[in-house]
DNA sequence: GAGCACTGC
């Protein structure tokens, strides 16, 4: 950690131009420090530093850097990629990397930002033969979007179609085949094949990517995984303990004698059943916690390829870091070089009144200075909204990007050479005692602020201004909480259940839950019915459960609408509930958007509501049916949303959920039929579904949840806002700056104490 | 009369 010269060099110039210009500076930026864990091995590596590489992460990204590509060439493209590849840092370790395979079962990869890792040590291990005799090498995502582009680039350097020899798996979308040799997946899809290939059979090497990030999936798959190993290692070695002979990776070349009293051998039986090589590959620059977990694995540390980032901090803390976010922006438009500056803000308000108050002051400045535009990015936000920030800024304009989350991972955005970071996120958290979710503002990890730092020398050498003093920094956390420990876990109890994981409180998580959180969500299995009183998996109704990709409560749901004749309502709302907000009000078109609205608005509630505005899409497209090709129908849908004010987005992926689990439904052999009119039978099956949620108007006209007790508000979004019905239900409890209900629909009391017996009882 | 970061099956 050093004061860099140019430190005092930048006070200078500020103090200088500070009489120049209207606006006030309140910033004094110190501390000047290099990025030195990031970038230590860079040093040695000299001449890689200038070629940053498409191949290097598996992020959206998006890379105007193709030029010298203009012609179709397809031998000066394959050359391009095969020097690309050359180039990465993990390419002059292949050798060495496969050797730790072959000697460590389990090894834990340290990856730094830009190694290569993530595309070329899966074709390492195929060229090392670890895919002979059919097997496949397994890697997993935690986005969907990484694992498509990941396995598009590796398909490409490999020469092959995709879908052929290197292929990806993702919800609603398969694009392996029986020769599929190298698999990129979502964890959650590899949780969901367990449940189908307990032992992950047709994998000879799982590598889970982005394990640093630890979402829900990462963590449960890291349990299973570990689980599995020692299963499948354990029948190698009693095996080849009797003289069984193993091929070089392991593979049983005979496997007469089984011992039968072994149930898990048993399973094997009839199969070779290699031992799994599994690799952890994490960005985090702490191996432990994952080296320590697998029982003292071997960690090993492959060099990153990134330009050096300057990290400056204020003297002061600030106490409005909206405005000093703002003072910053200006600050690096009048006085740096030329490059875009990224700021990460908590959520659309932010966002928009940031940008409101840019355009204000730019107004402000001398016309030569103004050369300033905007682009917001945000999850909700309409995808071609979205792309403006990738499109580069007019000629001699600087773009400023104000973003949340979404940038820290999910999209690379290019051009970026200033990054802006307040020290705060907008986070989920979960109350296990009220069952209640909260969303707020709380300061960033240590890694998250690196994350966030790094996004600046994707391209040059860039700087990251934390609006927060160093002081402040070596307070922070050193990671983010893994999710695990911060959601609710009925929905992992019940996965863990159907994977004949018995004892929860016993399950070698990588970090326990807290034991309340456990216990609430095995109690409200068991009042769902899909657990049996001793903990068991409740046959049929657990197993048909487990089997849906839906939360419990939602699964629970269909299986009671087969019964209330009414799953074809159901499937729809659960479909539609699954999703983000269906309906979009933009700030400038209020009204209108309302109108649009109330044309689906059911006077009985939410639920009803989204069925109405689900089977109005479907009608379109019944009565445009003539139009043939499903690109016609996307844009037929695409236009109708944008005229109703409805995310297009999400109604896409709710008619794809809708889909997949009517699949399900059918398989299971329900019965899907319609109450048609009588709306009562589907309100009396949310009842018999959701009577954990419902809430009784109190005299004050607030409503009171009653498994809880806990006093809460209709969210104003909801149709029933200004209705105030004695009893009803809800979907989502969620505390924001107060405790709101979201997704609710007219009751009737009684149905509760009729339909919910075992947890309501009446009184007399 | 509010305003919800981001993922995933």
């Amino acid at each position: 950690m050093k004061i860099r010269g140019s430190a005092a060099e930048y006070l200078g110039n500020k103090n200088e131009q500070k009489q120049g210009f209207k606006l006030k500076y309140v910033f004094v930026w110190v501390k000047v420090k290099r990025l030195s864990l990031f970038f230590s091995c860079r040093a040695k590596m000299p001449s890689m530093a200038q070629t940053p590489n498409p191949s290097a992460n598996g992020n959206l990204s998006f890379n105007h850097n193709n030029n010298n590509n203009n012609k179709p060439n397809f031998f000066a493209r394959s050359r391009k990629i095969l020097e690309q590849r050359k180039s990465l840092p993990i390419a002059s370790v292949e050798r060495r990397l496969i050797e730790e395979v072959r000697k460590h079962d389990i090894l834990i990869i340290v990856g730094e930002t830009g190694s290569g890792k993530t595309t070329q040590i899966p074709q390492f291990l195929f060229n090392a033969g670890f895919c002979r005799g059919g097997k496949t090498v397994g890697i997993t995502q935690p986005r969907r979007v990484a694992a498509v582009t990941v396995a598009k680039r590796v398909a490409e350097e490999c020469g092959v179609e995709l879908g052929q020899k290197v292929g990806y798996s993702i919800r609603f979308e398969d694009v392996t085949s029986s020769s599929t040799s190298i698999k990129y997946m979502t964890d959650g899809l590899l949780l969901r094949e367990a449940l189908l290939d307990p032992y992950l059979s047709r994998y000879s090497v799982i590598v889970v990517d982005e394990a640093h990030e630890r979402t829900v999936h990462t963590d449960v798959l890291l349990g299973l995984l570990k689980k599995v190993h020692n299963v499948r290692s354990k029948y190698i070695r009693d095996h080849t303990s009797v003289g069984h002979k193993r091929t070089s990776d392991g593979a049983i070349l005979e496997k007469e004698n089984a011992d039968p009293c072994i149930s898990v051998l048993k399973q094997c039986e009839g199969r070779k059943l290699p031992p799994l090589k599994l690799i952890i590959m994490s960005a985090s620059l702490d191996a432990r916690v994952f080296s320590e977990y697998f029982g003292g694995a071997r960690a090993v540390h492959i060099q990153g390829r990134q330009f050096p980032v300057d990290i400056f901090y204020t003297v002061n803390p600030q106490t409005d870091y909206l405005d000093s976010a703002i003072i910053t922006i200006f600050q690096i438009h009048l006085e740096e070089a030329p490059g875009d500056i990224l700021v990460f803000l908590t959520g659309q308000e932010e966002i928009e009144s940031v940008e409101k108050q840019i355009q204000d002051n730019l107004r402000q400045l001398p016309e030569d200075s103004r050369k300033m535009s905007t682009a917001p990015i945000f999850s909700s936000l309409p995808s071609e909204q979205q792309m403006r920030v990738f499109a580069p800024a007019p000629a001699g304009f600087r773009k400023v990007i104000l973003a949340t989350n979404i940038a820290e991972t999910s999209v690379t955005i290019p051009g970026v050479k200033y990054v802006i970071d307040p020290g705060v996120v907008k986070a989920r958290c979960y109350d296990p005692i009220k069952g209640m979710e909260s969303l707020i503002v709380v300061p960033t990890s240590k890694a998250q602020a690196l994350q966030r730092s790094g996004r600046a020398g994707r391209d040059g050498r860039g700087k990251c201004f934390r609006l927060y003093p160093e002081s402040e920094f070596e307070k922070l956390e050193d990671s983010t909480k893994p999710e695990i420990k911060r959601c609710n876990l009925s929905n992992v109890i019940l996965q863990l259940k159907a994977l004949g994981v018995d004892d929860i409180f016993g399950f070698d998580f990588i970090e326990k839950p807290s034991r309340a959180a456990i216990k609430r969500s095995v109690e409200e299995l068991i009042l769902l019915g899909a657990l049996t009183d001793d903990c068991k998996l409740s046959d049929p109704v657990g197993h048909q459960m487990a089997r849906l990709p839906l939360d419990p409560i939602y699964s629970k749901a269909l299986i009671l609408a087969s019964q209330f004749n009414c799953l074809e309502e159901m499937l729809i709302a659960v479909a539609m509930l699954s999703v983000e907000s269906i309906f979009y009000e933009p700030r400038e078109k209020k009204n209108e958007a309302r109108t649009a609205k109330n044309c689906f608005a059911s006077p009985e509630g939410d639920h009803l509501t989204l069925i109405n505005v689900y089977r109005a899409s479907n009608d379109l497209l019944e009565k445009r049916k003539s139009e043939v090709g499903k690109d016609k129908h996307e844009k037929i849908l695409r236009k109708w949303c944008k005229e109703n004010f409805i995310s297009s987005r999400s109604l896409r992926h709710a008619r794809d959920i809708h889909s997949q689990i009517q699949q399900h439904v059918e398989q299971m052999g329900l019965c899907i039929s319609s109450c048609g009119d009588d709306t009562l039978q589907f309100r009396r099956c949310l009842a018999a579904a959701f009577f954990l949620n419902a809430a009784l108007k109190q005299p004050n006209k607030t409503y009171r949840a009653l498994a809880s007790g806990e006093v809460v508000h209709i969210h104003p979004t909801s149709v029933l806002f200004h209705t105030k019905a004695d009893c009803i239900i809800f979907n989502e409890f969620v505390k924001t700056s107060k405790e709101y209900i979201r997704n609710v629909t007219i009751i009737d009391g009684f149905w509760l104490t009729e339909l919910a017996p075992h947890y309501y009882a009446r009184q007399e």
